[in-house]
DNA sequence: AACATATATGAAATATAATTCATATGAAGT
DNA sequence: ACTTCATATGAATTATATTTCATATATGTT
């Protein structure tokens, strides 16, 4: 096949709404209609990104009545989010292209 | 701006092209038309890839004669991509999407 | 079983990124 | 200063991903 983890993953990573997901539900688990609320991020397009990160194992979701709540798998999450700020402050500070 | 440093950094690192630079670099360091030869791409198409490694500080480069000498900067990408690899084997082993 | 609410899905439209190709630049040798 | 080799760049094309919108499904309620 032409893509491989790497690709599917971080394709989510480099996708500004699926990162807004993200820092959501790192604070706290959520039904897709309090991130509708929340994001104002039309229930569509979460439902799409949602799929998508749940495709890669980066959030998880269970059924609670109506409603699915979503939670983040932070065990791979958090660690790499971390190296990344930590790199952006080292490597990124005066890149013209930021900002 | 709409785009932030996750998006350009993960942008990288979610292209099969890329991911084969940051791959071949993480060997040896290697002029442009070492990778040519090696990889099997074509020069522009290596000069893009390269450029936008560059510009997110995963790659850098050193001039040696005519040549520019590409070199990996493995602080950050070496723990991301040890992590990514844990995170498929524990996570996306049977996923029907890969293979 | 009919209805309401919550969410998911598919396909077409749109936006964004990667590729290609022609050409530019830059260093080194003559 | 001209030529060659090595690499970079820009713009048009093509490929891929995201958005949108209409509709489907699933759960719970009456």
């Amino acid at each position: 096949m032409k893509y491989n983890t790497y690709h599917f993953f971080f394709r989510n990573l480099a996708n500004p709404i699926k990162i807004k997901i993200i820092s959501a539900l790192k604070e706290k688990q959520s039904s897709v209609n309090e991130l509708v609320n929340e994001l104002k991020i039309e229930q569509s397009k979460l439902s799409h990104a949602l799929a998508s990160l749940r495709c890669c194992n980066i959030v998880e979701v269970k059924q609670k009545g109506k409603q699915r709540i979503y939670f983040l798998n932070k065990e791979t999450i958090l660690p790499i989010l971390k190296i990344i700020d930590k790199h952006e402050n080292k490597f990124c500070k005066n890149c013209p292209m930021r900002k």
